[in-house]
DNA sequence: GAACATACGGAACAGTTGTTCCGGATGTCA
DNA sequence: TGACATCCGGAACAACTGTTCCGTATGTTC
C-alpha cells in the first residue's frame, strides 16, 4: 500500500550502506553478539545514523543475514542445474560451511526456529530449506546420497559442521578431512 | 603449603552445595551467559555468599565444569575396561553428546582452547582428551573405527555433535538418526 | 550464655548493552 | 543563495552485567 518512496538524500545512502558493510563485517567477527557500538565506530557513523535507517537491532541483523541467505540458495540452484547431483550436493555443503566460517551468525539459522528467538531470524531460510531439500533429493535419485538420510538430520549435521567451523579457525586440511569423514558417512552402501 | 584449611561452618558447608545445586542447573539451562544473580535467587542466597565461596563467576562456573569433566572421564576409563574397544568408542561419544544436551558448557570445551577465552575453562580437560584418544586408539588397533581418523577431526566432529545437541532439543530419534550417520563415516571399509 | 571469628544479604558501584531524543549540520530544490 | 525537509552525531536513559563492601546475623567455643 505505500507508494514509492522518495529517493534518500545522498549522505543518507551512502551512510546506509557504509553501516551494512560495516555490520557485515562486525558480524562476521563476533557473531550475533555484536554490538551496535562497534558497527557504528567501524561505519565512522553516529549510533543515532543506524537506527535512522535500521528502527532495531534485529532489524540491520536480518537485512543482512537474508542477504547472505538469498545469495546461498541462488548459489545452490545454479549449482544443481550444472553438476552432476551428487557433486552439487557435496559442494553445496561444503560452501555453507565454508561460509559459515566466515560469517558467524550462518550457523544459528540452519539450527532452525529453535527456542532461540534470534535463531529465526532470517526470512531466507525457507528458501534456503528448500534449496537444500532439492539438492538432496536429486542426490539421492542419482545414487550419491544414501536413501534413507531425511531432511532433519541432514540440517542437524549441516548445522554442527557449521558451528564448529564458526567457532575454530580451522585449517582448510581439517575442514576437508572432518567433512571427507562427514560426508562418507552420508553416502549409500555399507 | 597452605596446612589444613579449618573446617567450614555448618551454614557456609551448606550454603556453599547449595550454590553448586543452582549453579549447575542454571548452567545446563542458560549455558555460560548464565548470570550470578539467577544462580543466586535458584540457590536461595545472597550474591555476596557466591563471591565469598567463589571470588570470581569463572571460579564457580570451573568448579562445574571441571566436575563433570573429570566424572566423564573416568566413565571413559570405565568404558574402555568393560567393553569391546569399538563399542566403548562409540558409546562415548554419544554419552558425550547426551551429556552436552544436558550442560550446555560442554561442547565449548571440547571446541577446545581456541580464541574464545572462556572455552579454555576446565583444568580437567586434558584428561578427557586423553581419555578419548585411548578410546580411539583402541577402537582403531580392534578395527572397529578407520584408520585414518586423527584427533583433531574426531574432536571437531564431536563438538559439532555437542553443539547442536546443546542448542535444539532434540528428540532421542533424531539425535539416533544424526549420530548413526556419523557413525557410518568413522566405520572403516568404504 | 558471653564473646568472637565467620558468614550472610543486598545495596551500591562501574561497566556493558540497546534504544531514544534533539540541537545542529547538510543536502536539495526553487 | 536562501529556505526547508532531511539526516547526523552523540549525550542521556533504562536495563542489564560482574563485583565490592559493610552492617548485621549466625554458628562456634569456652
Amino acid at each position: 500500500m505505500s507508494g514509492e518512496a522518495r529517493p534518500l538524500r545522498a549522505d543518507a545512502q551512502r551512510n546506509r550502506t557504509r553501516v551494512l558493510e560495516a555490520a557485515e563485517a562486525v558480524l562476521a567477527r563476533d557473531g550475533l553478539s555484536a554490538s551496535m557500538r562497534a558497527i557504528a565506530q567501524k561505519a565512522g557513523v553516529g549510533l543515532g545514523t543506524i537506527y535512522r535507517h535500521f528502527p532495531t537491532q534485529e532489524d540491520l541483523y536480518r537485512a543482512i543475514v537474508t542477504d547472505r541467505t538469498r545469495r546461498l540458495a541462488e548459489e545452490a540452484h545454479t549449482l544443481s542445474a550444472a553438476e552432476d547431483p551428487g557433486a552439487a550436493f557435496f559442494a553445496f555443503f561444503t560452501r555453507i560451511v565454508v561460509n559459515a566460517a566466515r560469517n558467524k551468525p550462518m550457523a544459528d539459522i540452519l539450527v532452525g526456529s529453535g527456542v532461540d528467538p534470534k535463531a529465526a531470524m532470517a526470512e531466507g531460510a525457507p528458501d534456503m530449506r528448500s534449496a537444500i531439500e532439492t539438492l538432496l533429493v536429486n542426490a539421492q535419485k542419482a545414487g550419491a546420497v544414501r536413501q534413507d538420510l531425511r531432511m532433519p538430520e541432514l540440517l542437524a549435521l549441516l548445522a554442527g559442521a557449521c558451528l564448529v567451523a564458526e567457532r575454530n579457525q580451522w585449517s582448510d586440511e581439517l575442514r576437508d578431512r572432518a567433512l571427507g569423514i562427514l560426508f562418507d558417512g552420508l553416502r549409500p552402501n555399507h
